[in-house]
Order: structure tokens, then sequence, then C-alpha cells
DNA sequence: CGAACGATTGACCGGCATCAAACTCGGTGG
DNA sequence: CCACCGAGTTTGATGCCGGTCAATCGTTCG
């Protein structure tokens, strides 16, 4: 009934975890033990891991919606093709992260996600209700639970993306630049990683992308950002020289 | 029990709403009646109207989250104060729309929110246990229900946050006009009104805010599509004139 | 009427996109 | 071992969109 762990996580609904993760490491990261929990009698089908490699694709963007995902390990992108053909980069996807949420509603997901290197994700079966449904008969005591889940994580994902709006419409390059590399540091070190010394897991041109910048200005702003003493860049390896001073930049 | 209109929308859930919405004429547009009934056994209080006037605010940014508001009639303006002082909008209430989603992880507001012009809004008290509180014991069977809308507002709202996203950081100045504009339009059918003539609610300063570009490019925007013949623009009153254009214009 | 505010129009200029070219690094094959 | 290639990145030169400053106009209100 209890693990081998000295530390227990959420003792009462432990026991009702999908066998696959009563032993997974990553329990302590995953955010989404309530919809796992509740899986667990899904007739969708239970909690799947597989492993992605570089460039593989998890989901297209419009299929329809079968879950979410938590990032085991590796790094994921997510980007969807605009009406004019042209590729646009949305998000980047950390360990201990989840994406998928934004197919809720529609039933479709919005982005194409991709491995950026080999990695691992778990898949959530989860699905709603058809809208104009009766009331659930049944009540799953889990059901609720879960969806407080679901309900904090978008909150917080509105939040953070209210934060990005913010950050393409006012800032200029630079700040902007410098913003991305602080949030980059900031989630590395929630998934482990140290915060100031880390390797960009993601292409220059998936950098310009996503900030809606010219890959010829990131290169300079990697360059400028090193001469004046705020990092230190060798390919994709950085390290974060002047904390306080990027702070400036991404704050000014 | 059943009031004395044709239409019956909900007539499962309908006699367990707030008594303050039984004679609601705007029930039909309402995307909370689920929350709204379960707020009727609230202890955090029932539903409440009240009436805005212009530049009354309705909440403050850093406020303790207390509910979600939706629109009855009026218009109603988002904006927060970044670090460096300026005020950002963030967005424009519409009848029928919902407000205060961000405020439920963090508990607090995110954005001060102000009457546009005289309006009225309903507040629905909601709560959602702390995290990490033991699983609820009393199962209200309308608690999942509630929480499902919530999520499914709250993932069609990550994927519109999506697209503005994307609207500030590739589109070009007249793209995102043109965008706007037909946005207001949607919404304004969507609340009811004709969705190729209606007045602005917002001035000039508070487009060019919300769409993260200088007060005079705005203006010279207006007068652009004007010449163009794609609206007509008098003070506050707009007519999209040639409504495919401006969808090319958007798209291009 | 004057003051205050919102909106329009004009002139100037800087940041960043665009075009263009060189450089680095890894892989492949002769 | 070197030549060759291609992808990714860096660096340089030029031009345009849109921000900023400034002046004017129309409307509303005291």
């Amino acid at each position: 009934m209890n693990s081998k762990a000295n530390i227990v996580f959420l003792s009462e609904r432990q026991s009702q975890l999908p066998a696959s993760c009563q032993n997974c490491m990553k329990r302590a990261l995953c955010p989404v033990l309530d919809l796992l929990a509740q899986s667990a009698g899904n007739p969708g089908g239970s909690v799947a891991m597989k492993t992605y490699h570089t460039n593989e694709a998890v989901i297209e963007a419009g299929q329809p919606f079968n879950g979410l995902y938590m990032v085991r390990s590796g790094f994921f992108k997510s980007s969807f093709i605009d009406d004019g053909g042209e590729l646009q980069v949305t998000g980047f996807h950390f360990p201990g992260e989840i994406f998928g949420l934004e197919g809720i509603e529609s039933g479709r997901y919005g982005d194409t996600v991709v491995a950026l290197d080999t990695g691992s994700l778990c898949r959530v079966p989860f699905a709603l209700p058809q809208t104009g449904t009766a009331p659930a008969r049944q009540q799953d005591p889990n059901t609720s639970a879960a969806l407080m889940t679901l309900v904090r994580l978008m909150s917080g994902t509105l939040a953070r993306d209210r934060n990005m709006l913010f950050n393409l419409g006012r800032m200029d390059a630079s700040r902007r630049f410098a913003t991305f590399l602080l949030d980059i540091g900031r989630r590395m070190q929630t998934s482990g990683f140290d915060k100031d010394n880390f390797k960009l897991c993601m292409s220059r041109i998936d950098i310009a992308n996503y900030l809606c910048l010219a890959l010829e200005t990131v290169s300079r702003l990697f360059t400028q950002f090193h001469t004046q003493g705020l990092i230190e860049v060798d390919r994709r390896e950085l390290r974060i020289v002047d904390r306080a001073a990027l702070e400036a930049v991404a704050r000014a």
C-alpha cells in the first residue's frame, strides 16, 4: 500500500494512481496527480509513457484532443502554421510541464508539438463531457479534485500568457531577449537544472521565431550581451554571468 | 417552478439557480449558469448585480479574488500597471462575457477593471479550495458541472489569447488594426448588436494602448482605412463598409 | 469665451527587418 | 588526410515602418 520512499506525496490519493505512476520517480514534479488518479478508471485508456526522438512529432495541430501531456524528460516545442503558411513557434516545454490545455474546449489540438531532442512524455487520457449533456449521475470523488487541478493549471497559464503578451507588445528586442533568458533559467531550475548554467535546447531560429524577432537580431543580441559581460555563450551552452544586470535589462 | 418564457433553457438545473437569476433576461447569454447554480448554496454570498458608471472601478489589480464577473450590459476595460509604472490595457469586455479568470490560481485579481460607460455586472461568488487540502467530503452534484464550465471557459480564453499573442508579435500595424476591428464586430454581434455598424466603446488611446501602437498610428489607420473605402468613421461611430477587403488586410 | 481633452496631421529619426556575404563546425566521400 | 558540402550562425550594409515630438483643429464643459 505504501511505497518504499520516505516521503509520502499525497497519502490519500496515491493508492488510486494508475499502476504506471506508482513507481514514477518524477511524481513529485507531476502537476496532474489528480488527473492521473481520475484516469485510473478512465475508459479512454490509462497513462501512457512514450519516448520521442529529435524532430519527432507528438501531436499535430488539428488532431482530435485525446488528453494532456506531461514532460518526463527532454525538451519539446509547440508551433502552428498561420494563415499565410508561416510557422509560428508558440512555446517550449520543460520537464514537469504540461501541454495540450488549449485543446480541451475545441476538441482539437491547436499546436503541433515536436521533440527538440530525445525525451519522454506521459499522456494523460482526459475528456470533458459534451456541453449540454445532463449532469453527471455517478460522481467520481476524484472528478472534482481533478477538475480543480486543471482550473489551477489553466489559470496559471492564463497569467503567464498575459505576461508574454505584454512582452511581445511593449518590449524592445533587448528586453524581450533578456526576459526570455531569465524565463528559461527559471524553468530550468524548476526542472532540476542549474538556473545560471545550462544548454539551450532550441536553435537560434526557434528563439527568434518565438520572440517574433529576426534571426539576425537574436544573433546580434547574443554577442551584444556577451560583450557587455551579461552572459557567456558557446554554441548552445549558456552561462548567466551577471544576473542582476540581465534583470535590469529585462525591466528597463 | 417554471418561468413564463416559452423556452426552457436548462430544465434540470434551472430550479437550482439563485433567486436573482430566475428572472434574468440575459440567461440565454450567461456562460456561467452552472457556476450560478452552484453559488445558490454558496456561503460566500449569492449572485450580486450592480450598476457602474463611466470610469468607475469594478476591481483593482491585487485585490483578493472573490468571484467572477459577467457583463450584463455596457462595456468594461481591463488594464494593469507594469513595472515601469505604465498603464497597459489588456482587454475589453462585452455583454455576455466573463472576466476575472486569471485571479483564480493566485487568489488575487491581476487586472484593474473599469466601466467604459454605464453598465451592469453580475458577480458570481466563487472559490477554489486551497491546494493540498483533503478531497472534498460532501460532493455537491453541481460542483463538477460548474468546474467543467470553468475549464471550457478558460480553454477558450487560452486559445483566444494565443491569437492575440500572434497578433501582436507578427502583424504590422494595419493587420493588427484590421484584426481588432473585425474582432470587435464579431463580439458586438455575439452581444446582440450589428456586426458592421456600431459605436466604439473605447477611446483611441485605449485602442492604441491595447494594440501596442502609438496613438497617432491608430489615428492614421482610421483615416487610411476610411480613404480606402474599408470603413466609415465619425467620432466613435463605426461602419464596416467593405468587410471582405478588411478581412484581406487582416490576413495579408 | 477660454480651458481641457481627444483626435488628426505633419516632420523627423531610430530600431529592427531585410538582403547579402563570410565563417564555423560536423559529416561524407574520394 | 583533405576537399567538399550544407546547416546553423555571425557580421555588415541598407531601407522602411512606426514611435516620438509638435502643431492644429473640433468638441465639450465650466
